[in-house]
DNA sequence: TGATTCACTATACAAACTGTCCAGCAAAAT
DNA sequence: ATTTTGCTGGACAGTTTGTATAGTGAATCA
């Protein structure tokens, strides 16, 4: 069977309504079923069914609020690569994860076996951070960059966009 | 019932009852204000004044769907160090912005002068992305870290949940 | 100290939205 | 040819939102 790619939604996860709908929750994320349906220009059902097919198909998975971090006082972000010793990840994550201002961590090929990213209140504070993460146990080795701008913030609307065929609004 | 956490409101930005609220919006973020009162125990237009704050503060600056980019297609992760010509940031970052697979770039202090986050659909599709990253005039290396898994994934519950024990000073 | 300000509580009401139905239709699949 | 699937348009009750108002205690001002 050949694929047709113009309805397949079995392996296409999104289709270019829902990238319409994507985006514009992307932009004006409080919107209502009923408003969305009326931007959209399709029914409100059609609107609701599409929204749980995301969720269910897990593409959509959530509305989590959206804090800046800067203004909750932590102003600094440092990228670090962590070595640790070999066959302990488990155990390291464990400790780095109970580290608050650890916002995440990655398994990663190429040099360093982890990387994550930390914030801090100031470079005093990074400082106690960084030590945080020596302390625990088979770290071996911490590389740490300050992230001093941010051209590209975090993003997936051109991906969105990719999809649904015309550029932004 | 009255709250006396007022004495540090100025330099605080958040305090407990915020970090409740976003706590729980964290947990549920399609909650109503109504529900919300309810579960922290407040008056609605509490929760409604402080929701405002916190926007007002930009603390709080939305609720943008969180897409899971694996679902969509995407399931490779990788991270990426660029070196790029003295005094070009601008322009790299420009032709870096354009490629819809990069999700974030930031400009680090250390080794290589940008980081960057991009996703693709595959190892092939990867080598595909980073071409393109290459070809982005003034680009001098690339080098690139492939995410294996992803042991702590991006939060900030943890900062908030410090905020929520105890009121720092 | 008395007056004022501020945050929160408690209500109230109209307008709007949500969750759920259901029937009709057209295109695609079997 | 028949069934399935996805969308439309409409309807209903219940709930939530936006917005106001009045009252209370605590902190701040003069």
């Amino acid at each position: 069977m050949v694929v047709d790619q113009q309805s397949e939604h079995s392996d296409q996860p999104v289709d270019e309504l829902d990238a319409r709908l994507l985006l514009l929750l992307t932009d004006e994320p409080r919107l209502g079923v009923l408003e969305c349906s009326r931007r959209l220009g399709v029914a409100r059902g059609t609107v609701q069914a599409r929204l749980d097919r995301l969720v269910e198909r897990a593409v959509l998975t959530g509305f989590p609020p959206a804090l800046d971090l800067g203004a909750m006082g932590y102003g600094l972000t440092a990228f670090a690569v962590v070595e640790i010793a070999q066959g302990r990840r488990a155990e390291v994550c464990e400790g780095l994860a109970a580290i608050p201002e650890v916002c995440e961590v990655h398994a990663t090929t190429g040099q360093g076996d982890l990387f994550m990213r930390i914030v801090a209140r100031s470079n005093a504070d990074l400082q106690r951070v960084v030590d945080h993460v020596v302390d625990v146990p088979h770290v071996r080795r911490l590389s740490t960059s300050i992230a001093l701008s941010t051209p590209v913030p975090p993003r997936v609307r051109p991906l969105l966009e990719r999809v649904k065929g015309r550029p932004p609004k």
